[in-house]
DNA sequence: GAAAAACCGTAGTAATTTAGTAGACTTTTT
DNA sequence: AAAAAGTCTACTAAATTACTACGGTTTTTC
């Protein structure tokens, strides 16, 4: 019940991709650097995402990869299913087709359909825009508690954690 | 992303148990010949929703397995975490404590938090009596099916994939 | 036009997890 | 006493994961 390193992988390094994107085609070296993850194994996730049409590559010196849709248009559904098959938890055969077992009613089919219409309804609903602008947002604040940090000369009394759990209960006011 | 054969299994075994209770104390054999399951490894799965505190045992001849608490207070979700472990779709370490990669604002975690909590919300709102039930109406409905089509001597026009696609509506419609 | 940067693709592999199986043992009822 | 049933541990074959290695091809830049 756990997404693998390719889904998680995969979406820091299209979140890392988006947000840099206005300074042209973004290499893979440079995304692996910053998300520090292994440049080999990057290169495979995001030719996925290339053969899944979210991404378009610019081959030669000086190229490097971009979205091929707004970040509008890129859902989390849309990146986690390119790079981890389907999402869902259980592969019920009685959601499409036939009974695990025909010579019962089975019934947990309508618990599997539940969990995999939440999961879906979670990540359809999360943009990878969004995740963009947060990330800015926070790394905003960051900057500006380091400055303030800098000018005391001492620790500041707000903790990283604590505008962490800020920008959550903004999240979560606005439903997201 | 995928909930193992232990989830899966175990989840078919309570209800199963659960709708032969009234019968007394129900064996593992006789679960496992109905649900169509390995003995041996249904025995461990048993074992551990017994260490979980969902079932207790009877042992000795004509002993078995009943249930440790109502059927009505028992959820999806306490079944499926005895047998899984955490159903979190990502451990990540930023929801309890620090960054995934402290040089970064990682914004990923907002995505984890509410896959996760979409998942709990959805196996924590269904309980096993609810199951049972269902499982006992399908039941109901399949027999007075076989009588209807023994009358009459041929096929019926209501396939059983009918009457469970009505019954997915019903759940749909009540929100389950 | 050569070198370098970057994408492309396949194959292999160590570690881990899964899905069981086997077998010996204990407890209780009939 | 025999049989039914739970208890426990250990082993294993298969699958999956998370990489690494390496040999390309394409395009740009100097
Ligand atoms: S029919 Fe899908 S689990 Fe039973
Ligand atoms: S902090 Fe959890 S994924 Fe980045």
């Amino acid at each position: 019940m756990k997404l693998s390193t390719r889904g998680r992988y995969g979406l820091r390094a299209l979140i890392d991709l988006a947000s840099h994107e206005d300074e042209g085609a973004v290499s893979t070296q440079s995304i692996a650097q910053r998300q520090n993850i292994s440049e080999s194994y990057l290169e495979q996730l995001i030719r996925m995402l290339k053969k899944g049409g979210l991404v378009l590559s610019v081959r030669g010196a000086g190229g490097g990869y971009r979205l091929a849709k707004k970040a509008s248009e890129i859902s989390v559904g849309d990146i986690l299913r390119c790079l981890e098959g389907s999402l869902d938890a259980v592969a019920c055969p009685a959601i499409e087709g036939s009974d695990c077992d025909s010579a019962n009613a089975c019934v947990s089919k309508f618990v599997w359909k539940r969990i995999n219409d939440a999961i879906a309804q979670a990540v359809d609903s999360v943009w990878l825009s969004e995740l963009v602008a947060e990330s800015h947002k926070l790394q905003t604040a960051q900057k500006e508690q380091k400055e303030q940090k800098e000018q005391e000369g001492r620790p500041s009394a707000k903790s990283r954690d604590e505008i962490n759990a800020q920008i959550i209960r903004e999240m979560q006011n606005q439903g997201i």
